[in-house]
DNA sequence: TCGTAGATATCGCCT
DNA sequence: AGGCGATGTCTACGA
C-alpha cells in the first residue's frame, strides 16, 4: 500500500502525487520548496528543505526543522498539485501544490526540488484519552467535598446569558454556587469567566439570593489570586 | 543530503534514524504503529499506519488522516529509537522511538513495520507574517481617529495590575481610555479583559478619573455586545 | 522560570 | 453555520 520514489523528476513526483491522492491516500513530499500563505494573515516561508504532508481531508502541513506546529499550513479547501514550466530552462520549472484559488485561505507550496515522496493509506485518529478537565468534572461529581466541605452539585453545564456553569449547585449555607473547573494552573481569564458566570447568575435569580463562585484548579496564578479575591470569589485547590 | 529508504527492516530502519538524528538531520518513517501518550494526560493510539517524524530538535510529531494537529506528539526531551527484540520471532519485532523515560511526557511509537524512511536537512523557520493583532496596533498609532475621533494614544502595552492595556490615551473629551485589540471577530473573553483592565485602572488612578475602555475588533458576538453594554465599555468597529 | 496573552490557533460540542 | 470554551493547546515576549 506504501510507495515510496526517491529523487524524482518534478513530473514524476506530480503524478506520483496526485495518483496517490486520488487512492484516498497521504502523500509526503521532502524537497526544497519555498511557500505562502494568504488569508486571515499573510505568510511567506523562504527558499529551504522542508517536508509537505497532503493528507486525505485535504490538510496541507509543511513542516521545517522545529517545532510542533507547521511553518504553514492550510485545511478545508481542495489542493491540486501541477508542474509549472519555466520559460527557460526546464531546471526552473516548480512543482506546485496549492490550494484551490477560490478558497479563502490560499496555500501555495512550489518545489524546485523534490528529494523523497512516499504515499501511504493513514489511520484515521481514534484516541483515547483522559485527564482533562471533563475527567475533573467526574472526580468533583462523585466526590463534592472536593469543592468545598458540603457543596452539592445540582446541575452541570448550566446555561446563564453569560455561558455555561461548569458546575450549579449549592454550599454548606444553601447559597448559589457556580463552580467553573479548570485541570491547569488557572490565570486571570479563568477569573474573569466565573466572575461573568456569577454576575449573570446574580442577575437571572432573585435579588436576595447569594450567588458564590468557587474557582476549582490544581492552583491559580498570584495575579489570579489577587482578582478572585476582588470580585468576592473563592479558590479550591485540588491536585 | 536527503536520504531515503524503501520497506527496510526494522534494524536497518533504527540505524537509518539514529544516524540521522546524529548528523541533525529530520527523520520521517511511515508504518504501521502504535503509540502512547503519558503526561499531562494519558493517551493511546491503536495499531495503524502513520508518518512520524523526528525533528532535530527532539519534537516528535505522529500523524494519521486527518487534521492539522499530530495525533500524538512530544517535545523538549531527549528521544531515543531502539529495536526490542520479542521471544519468539522476529517478526514479532518492534522499531521503538520513544522520549527519555525520566521525561514528565512520555511519548512511546512503536513500529511493527516500517515503509518507508526519510531523512533531510530542514530549514529553520523563519517566516515573515503579517495581518496579525501588531499589525492592527500599528494601524491604531498611525490613525487614532479608527478608536474613536479624537483618542489620541499615550503608551502601549502599558502595565496594571489585571495585565496590559494594549493602547493607553485619552478620549475627545480628557478622559482616560483603555483600548482593547482584537484581529478577529471578538468573543465574551475579549469584554472580560478589557473589564479587567479598566477597572484596575479605576483602582489605581484618582478616584474623581473616568476610565472608559473601548474594544477594537472587526466584529463583537451578540452576547459580547450585550456584556459591553452592561459594564459600559464601548466597541468599535474596524475592517 | 514564571506569567500573560496571541494564534492563519484547532477541535469538539451544542444551538 | 456560528457561538463558545477546552486544549497534553503551542509560541513569543517580558519580568
Amino acid at each position: 500500500m506504501t510507495r515510496t520514489l526517491a529523487d524524482p523528476s518534478l513530473d514524476a513526483a506530480a503524478d506520483f502525487a496526485s495518483d496517490a491522492a486520488g487512492d484516498g491516500l497521504a502523500v509526503s513530499l521532502v524537497g526544497t520548496c519555498e511557500a505562502t500563505f494568504s488569508g486571515r494573515a499573510e505568510r511567506r516561508l523562504p527558499g529551504g528543505v522542508r517536508q509537505l504532508l497532503w493528507k486525505p481531508d485535504d490538510t496541507l502541513l509543511v513542516h521545517g526543522a522545529s517545532g510542533r506546529d507547521p511553518d504553514a499550513w492550510a485545511s478545508g479547501a481542495a489542493v491540486a498539485v501541477a508542474v509549472e514550466r519555466a520559460s527557460g530552462h526546464a531546471s526552473d520549472d516548480h512543482l506546485v501544490v496549492e490550494t484551490d484559488g477560490g478558497a479563502a485561505d490560499a496555500l501555495r507550496v512550489q518545489f524546485s526540488a523534490v528529494h523523497a515522496a512516499t504515499a501511504f493509506d493513514p489511520a484515521s485518529a481514534d484516541a483515547t484519552v483522559s485527564g482533562t478537565e471533563s475527567d475533573l468534572k467526574e472526580r468533583v461529581l462523585a466526590d463534592p467535598d472536593l469543592v468545598e466541605p458540603g457543596f452539592r452539585p445540582l446541575a452541570t453545564e448550566r446555561e446563564t446569558p453569560a455561558g455555561r456553569v461548569d458546575v450549579y449547585g449549592r454550599d454548606a449555607d444553601g447559597n448559589v454556587a457556580a463552580v467553573e473547573l479548570k485541570n491547569v494552573r488557572a490565570g486571570p481569564s479563568a477569573a474573569s469567566q466565573l466572575e461573568r458566570y456569577v454576575t449573570a447568575l446574580r442577575r437571572d435569580l432573585h435579588a436576595d439570593a447569594t450567588v458564590r463562585g468557587v474557582l476549582v484548579a490544581p492552583g491559580v496564578t498570584e495575579k489570579t489570586r489577587r482578582l478572585l479575591a476582588e470580585s468576592g470569589l473563592t479558590f479550591s485547590e485540588v491536585s
